[in-house]
DNA sequence: ACAAGAAGTGAACCATCATTCATCCCTTCA
DNA sequence: TGAAGGGATGAATGATGGTTCACTTCTTGT
């Protein structure tokens, strides 16, 4: 008789698992989170409907799967910036760019991530990366402030804003599409969070084509 | 007989319209869009479900005018601000603090405005709507720019990044509720929207307690 | 006061999905 | 090879909530 272990067989369902998600991810990223149906998961994953529940109790602990995996790769990268190398001011700049250009580069999951509308299982979840982000900003601008590089000032509601900001600006359909456009955009995204923070003027102008990480 | 006509009785109904359309926003401002249900609506005005539709041809209907009316009125008070008097960076600070106190002043609508999940034709108003804000200051940016007391800059994108700064810090539940703290609040906000925007700092300490309309 | 017409009612209707489950099929082990 | 244990299936189920409509109630003008 098979008994319920399986040797590499754990793995299939691990892959299967994996790739739910990734078309999950796919499909909100294209359509929005309203209009992800379990349905259209399924078909884009090519499994069937009930075949989701193998892999996930609900829709909505799907959804947050897919929410923690996309906005947690976010903080990382973010994280890796904020506590990188160079003074808080430089890192605060990158930290938005980097920001602003992984948003650009793959709007419809920024939108999700930032704006979508969602069930309130993915709004909870929401709230708390949302205070992951601020709080990797209010971090640096809290030791700029302590370098003494920026003025005194709530290094948590200067990061909401920059928060709100950037997400603002990319949400909406403001901005072109072409990389050009795409460079002026993180130029003055930067120079106006710089701004927000307090940091002096006139530093650096702002390089535009070169390649600023 | 009795024809369609009817002298006062008109005004009857424009009242009863107008009930269920100042309900409906109590509703909404209470329990968001997503809980705000016809019935809801319809028994917060006093009159049966059915009846709704002799108002408005569908409940999307009825959102966008709720939407419209309290958003067109938050614009309203933003537009006399910015057209006000003063000198441009004044008004802007002064546009800060009304569109912040008036938020603060009822959190759950303008966490419906700004926002709250909503259904399409809701969140097509909100696009709609923030444009208008975005515009108010990007006016007031340029007219700052101009008189040479705001550095060169995107205006739109200080506008974006001012409604989405301000948005995201009263949105979440991050601020205490008492005078005192929406006080500390609206200072902190409006010298990091003057920061935003490039003012040079110096000018008034942005006094605290007595009333800066 | 009465008839006609409009507004109000709310239970029934219908569409949309998330979820379930009887069944099928594939893999595993004797 | 064959039987058994689970994953996979997808049509049926159920809940939710907007919309409709046959009927009641109210107002109006004769």
């Amino acid at each position: 008789m098979a008994y319920r272990k399986t040797p590499a067989e754990l793995s299939r369902l691990e892959a299967a698992r994996e790739r739910l998600v990734a078309c999950a991810t796919t499909v909100v990223a294209e359509v929005g989170w309203a209009q992800a149906s379990v349905t259209a998961v399924a078909d884009a994953a090519g499994i069937a409907a009930g075949s989701v529940y193998q892999h996930f109790p609900s829709k909505a602990a799907l959804a947050v799967e897919v929410f923690r995996r996309a906005a947690g790769r976010e903080v990382e990268v973010l994280g890796q910036v904020v506590h990188g190398s160079g003074d808080p001011v430089e890192r605060l700049e990158s930290a938005v760019r980097v920001f602003a250009r992984r948003a650009l580069e793959n709007r419809g999951l920024a939108h999700a991530l930032l704006a979508a509308p969602a069930e309130p299982a993915v709004g909870a979840e929401r709230l708390v990366f949302r205070r992951r982000y601020r709080e990797l900003f209010a971090e640096v601008v809290r030791e700029g402030m302590a370098a003494g590089l920026l003025p005194p000032q709530d290094g948590e509601i200067t990061a909401a804003a920059l928060t709100g900001a950037v997400g603002e600006v990319l949400v909406d359909p403001l901005a072109a599409h072409d990389a050009d456009a795409t460079d002026v955009l993180l130029a003055e995204l930067t120079a106006m969070a710089l701004r927000c923070a307090g940091a002096r003027p006139g530093r650096r102008p702002s390089a535009r084509s070169p390649r600023t990480p």
